[in-house]
DNA sequence: ATGGTGGTACCACCA
């Protein structure tokens, strides 16, 4: 299964871009984060053209996750048990007999601001749930952005980043909970390019200049990982004319 | 200091 994570940051503007993706990197599932797309909007035929199957779960501006799949898509599942929520930020399935959950995690803003505290208590409720998932089904996969750079070497200027938000000691502590529940962070089994990042601020010329942070993620339960053949960040849509402000993550298991 | 969205044709909000 060759599965990836891109966080779109609107999948009307970025449509053509993920088509041609797809095309190009013919991946069994894409999993999408800000698509800022209500689910009657969403661009079916355009997936169904090319032979992918969708699952989504969004809502107008904000926000917004999808599944872009090339096998079936089974028991679908929005949000997170027992935690109200009215942002569009967790779908779930299972494709090949995997448990996926693609996540767009909040960003926090500040780690002084009330969307900070937020986002510490969604990932505190995240955590109970994949506890319980990880219990049902060995083979899991959670991707997505999640808004944490996990160690200094994700991070451009470590010192400038310092306690800041996406790299505060509180946001790396619940990632690492969630890890210690049995999760790898597929990147580091390979051998990568130092300075490698998923995401780069539109502004400053950070791209141009790789300002960036390493921020999505693909993470795989003990079972999977060992299945995981190569894991890479592919940085050329961020090239392109009217990029996201991300670029997608892959991953490789031979299921 | 850029970009996407939505409500109003520039501005507020979010990242």
């Amino acid at each position: 299964m060759k599965i990836a994570t891109w966080n779109v940051n609107s999948l009307r503007v970025r449509l053509p871009q993920v088509v041609d993706w797809l095309q190009r990197e013919k991946a069994d599932v894409l999993a999408l984060q800000e698509t800022k797309t209500k689910d009657e909007d969403f661009p079916i035929t355009a997936f169904a053209d090319l032979g992918y199957e969708v699952s989504y779960s969004g809502q107008p501006t904000y926000n917004g996750v999808a599944l872009i799949s090339r096998l079936p898509i089974a028991d679908v599942a929005t949000g997170i048990d027992g935690f109200e929520d009215a942002q569009r930020r967790v779908l779930a399935a299972t494709i090949d007999g995997v448990r996926i959950y693609n996540l767009y995690v909040p960003n926090g803003q500040s780690v002084d601001s009330d969307k900070y505290q937020y986002k510490l208590g969604w990932l505190a409720a995240l955590e109970r749930q994949i506890s319980a998932e990880l219990a049902r089904h060995p083979k899991c996969i959670l991707l997505g952005d999640f808004n944490i750079a996990p160690e200094d070497q994700d991070v451009h200027d470590p010192a400038a980043w310092e306690g800041k938000v996406l790299c505060s000691d509180a946001e790396r502590a619940a990632l690492k909970k969630l890890l210690d529940l049995g999760l790898n962070d597929v990147f580091r089994n390979f051998a990568q390019e130092e300075k490698s990042y998923s995401w780069w601020d539109y502004r400053a010329a950070a791209f141009r200049r790789n300002m960036g942070l390493r921020i999505d993620l693909i993470l795989a339960s003990q079972s999977l990982q060992n299945l995981c053949t190569s894991c890479r960040i592919d940085v050329e849509p961020r090239r392109l004319e009217r990029p996201s402000d991300h670029t997608p993550v892959i991953a490789e298991f031979s299921t």
